[in-house]
DNA sequence: AGTGTATATGCACAAAATTGCATAGTAAAC
DNA sequence: GTTTACTATGCAATTTTGTGCATATACACT
């Protein structure tokens, strides 16, 4: 049950709402930590209860009022208990690799086409990342509280960039195998 | 819920037992598929009624039983089926990097074990999979059962060695901001 | 003699994640 | 003028995972 704790780093960069975060779920966060908008939502109340953030309501006219979740103290010395834990190897569940494992029960087409589809995922995911970069730490002064966050995304990168390239050799390795 | 996909993709190669399932599903299988042993034994009862796979007993004196599974003609159309279908991008949660994004709230010498852990995890693995590499592809005909496997267990191998590069790196980057 | 590891299967319960639905206004596109 | 997308939150039900327990034997190590 770590989604906590993911919830409690993310708020350690600046206060957001529930909505906010679901967003860095979906983008900068997102290479290491997938949830969605109801897990974070609930999650969040939860924190709440535990004293781990305090919410404010902020009005809007038009829209839903926005909810702003700010870390407390006990919120982060949370974070620095849960950091002195060892982490579990991440566990993958990817369906694509699977397929491919299945090589001679599949359609190959089929196949062929899910891995380009997959490798143009990565890049646009690669282009992502390195916009953040360039946007929000490129030229700047790197202060602790962007530091990890940096490295992160510099791993998030890198990993993309291997994505791309395994998956194109492996495309290339099937069409060879196809024609040959 | 494709872990009776990954379960028949498993019995693609050969018949085997939920418990020659579950290692495989913590060996070779593992990089890409992540399942205990009751997970397995729920889904192989649950692939049994819907007729995708045909069990037998085999007496054994000692130890339990063993109940070998074989996938059934049904099973591969099922395969062949699901194939067609556009595979998700694979969700990751991965604790360490979450860790290392709150860097300014976090024990850092924690930080730095936890990454040299994962690193030595990470060796270990890699030497697993090209042991497999060695033991059955190297230097035998490469017939089209074996190819997807070998295709998968090059992507891990390739997988395991950028954790290792990027991993490092990384400890590289934190003792230099740590010292600086 | 006792401990740990490997073989082999499985139940029951708890925790977490996914899916579908619901609300509700703004604003741009077609 | 209607569809689509974005902002913003949340409930309910189902599905999937994880944790702990239970059973039973053999073999190696200390």
């Amino acid at each position: 049950m770590a989604l906590a704790e993911a919830i409690l780093v993310c708020l350690t960069e600046k206060p957001m709402s529930g909505y906010d975060l679901a967003k860095s779920f979906d983008a900068s966060v997102g290479f290491f930590w997938r949830a969605s908008h109801q897990q974070i939502y609930r999650e969040l109340a939860k924190l709440r209860t535990r004293g781990l953030v305090q919410s404010e309501e902020i009005s809007q006219s038009g829209k839903p009022n926005r909810i702003v979740h700010t870390i407390t103290d006990e919120g982060r010395s949370v974070v620095r208990q849960w950091s002195l834990k060892q982490p579990r190897m991440p566990s993958i569940k990817d369906d694509l690799i699977l397929k491919l494992y299945a090589f001679d029960d599949i359609d190959m087409n089929a196949m062929i086409e899910h891995i380009s589809h997959r490798i143009e995922q990565h890049e646009a995911r690669l282009q992502t990342y390195q916009k953040i970069k360039i946007r929000y730490y490129d030229g700047q002064t790197l202060d602790r509280i962007k530091t990890g966050k940096l490295f992160a995304l510099e791993m998030g990168i890198e990993n993309e960039k291997n994505q791309i390239r395994v998956f194109t050799e492996t495309l290339d390795k099937i069409r060879a195998v196809q024609s040959g």
